[in-house]
DNA sequence: ATTTATGCAAATCGTTTGCAAACCT
DNA sequence: AGGTTTGCAAACGATTTGCATAAAT
């Protein structure tokens, strides 16, 4: 599985013109095999010796070939993820109001589907067009209550 | 009903120990009259001689008292809303990821009623206690297509 | 050899904060 | 008067960027 996201991340950035280096190689690892989405300080944490502009750099690649995607929050800190193609399944958030941290949860298949379809009805009503849909749960984590 | 909203804000902010000044009060009024969420220097144009400082101070204050409620995209602006409770309805919304414009929609009640429900189960599963959730469509808006 | 990625330090920019004057009650 | 709010300017901090060196092809 881990090999199938590396030759995918191989893909895409060449798609785009952009060499998989080691740096990349490691940022993509360490989101891998983490089960929350990670903040730059953590990734500079976990992944020895990539200077903290590269990791922004390279974030910022990554994301323009679709391999990762990056969260924006209220926290202070951006969090970056595999795109959700590179995993298993579409999943949302939930969000810790008092630390920022953030994990994963995921709903009935019936009910996203009823999702898109409202989705899809406001996008006619409205003229606008809908390329994803995204549901957070904001609230207390366990750690934090 | 604009009425209703300055005697409520008044009563958040005097619950809070805080003053509905003028300044907050234009802050309440132009965001009452605008259909959409504003970032500050939209609410810098709309309202009289403010300044900035005061703007973002009054903004955090009003937040603490539950009179607004803060947006945060990817846009490079936070945006301020009225607090659900102060308007009609509860409703959620459609961010334009080209030009971080945020406008309002609604569900119908009975998808928001499954989707609570959703919650509910993922918070006696997950031990996190959830505030509220939040459903945001991410596309183009008509003026961007 | 030429192009691209890296590290360091400096710059950027939305947001926050210190402080003295203006405002309320 | 006593406390709060305001405006201005300076500070803050996550992110971005310029530039010289190192790495890759």
């Amino acid at each position: 599985m881990a090999l199938d996201v590396h030759a995918t991340a191989t893909a895409r950035l060449r798609a785009d013109g952009q060499r998989y280096t080691t740096g990349r190689r490691a940022l993509v690892t360490a989101l891998a095999s983490s089960e929350r989405p990670l903040t730059i300080p953590q990734l500079l944490d976990t992944g020895k010796g990539l200077a903290q502009s590269s990791v922004y750099r390279n974030l910022a690649v990554l994301e323009r070939a679709a391999v990762v995607h990056r969260i924006v929050t209220a926290d202070d800190f951006a969090r970056y993820e595999l795109a959700e193609d590179l995993t298993e399944h579409h999943h949302h958030h939930l969000i810790c109001a008092r630390c920022g941290d953030v994990t994963d949860f995921t709903l009935p298949g019936a009910l996203e589907d009823e999702l898109d379809a409202a989705a899809a009805k406001v996008a006619r009503r409205t003229g606008f067009s809908v390329d994803r849909h995204q549901l957070d749960l904001v609230g207390t984590c366990p750690t934090c209550r």
